[in-house]
DNA sequence: GGACATAACTATACTAAAGGAAGTAGTTAC
DNA sequence: GTAACTACTTCCTTTAGTATAGTTATGTCC
C-alpha cells in the first residue's frame, strides 16, 4: 500500500521542509559556507572544518552532489585532486546562510 | 580536562555555526515554523507535525526554551494546557525561515 | 463509584545516523 | 623499498531519533 499523505496540514511540499531536509544534518551548512567563497578541494574542506570526520565530509559532499547543489571535478594531477564547487542552484542557498549569519551575530549565548 | 578550541580557523564564534547549532536537529525548523503564526499548544504541534514523536517534540521545545527562543506558559485548565510562543529573540529567526521557504519553492526535486 | 477521556508529557526498547581510529590506492620523491 | 600525499573506505562505538506504551491529574458518563 502507498503512503499517500504523511505530512501535516500545510506540509504537502512545504518549502521550508524541503530546505530543512537538505541542511538539517550536522556539518551541512558549514560545508556550504566554505564553498560560498569559491571552489575548494577535499583536503581544504577537511582542514577548514576542524573536527569533521572524513566519512561525514565525503557523505555530505556526495549528498549535495546528488541534489545538484555542488559539482565535483577531478584533476589528473599528482596526486589527483578533487574540487568541489557550488552550482548555480547551490548558490541560491546564500540568502539562507546570510540570514543565519545575521541571526547568529545578534545572538549572544545564554 | 577542558576542550579549549575545537573550532577551525574562521570558526571561533562563526555566526553561521551558532545558528546551525540551534536548527540542525531534525524537526527543529518545523517546530519554529508552526510557532511563527502565533502561540500554539503542545497537542496542536503534535498534530501539525505529523510523524514527530512526543520525545523529540518535548526535547525540542525544552531546548528552544533553554535558549530563550520560545516561552512556555501553563494554564490551570482541566486538564492543564501548555502554550508555547516565540520570544522576541525567537522571532528573529523569521528571516532564516523565509529564506529557506524562498529556496525551497525554487527547488524542484531532482 | 468504576470506566473512560483528555493534555502533556515520561519511559522503554529499538533502529538509524554520526563520530573515531585505522586502513586503502595510486603515484612520486628520496 | 620506504615514506609521504590526496581522497577516500571500513569497522566499531556512541548518540540521535522512532514507535509505542505508560503516567498524572483532573472531570464526565452511567
Amino acid at each position: 500500500m502507498d503512503r499517500v499523505d504523511v505530512d501535516g496540514p500545510c506540509d504537502q511540499g512545504c518549502p521550508i521542509k524541503k530546505t530543512a531536509l537538505i541542511i538539517e544534518g550536522k556539518w551541512t551548512t558549514l560545508v556550504i559556507r566554505e564553498l560560498l567563497s569559491g571552489k575548494k578541494r577535499y583536503s581544504h574542506l577537511h582542514r577548514a572544518l576542524q573536527g569533521i570526520s572524513p566519512k561525514v565530509l565525503s557523505s555530505r559532499l556526495r549528498m549535495l552532489e546528488e541534489k545538484k547543489l555542488i559539482s565535483r571535478t577531478v584533476f589528473a594531477t599528482v596526486p589527483v585532486t578533487t574540487e568541489y564547487q557550488l552550482t548555480e542552484l547551490g548558490l541560491k542557498l546564500q540568502p539562507v546562510l546570510l540570514a543565519m549569519a545575521e541571526f547568529g551575530s545578534q545572538w549572544q549565548q545564554h
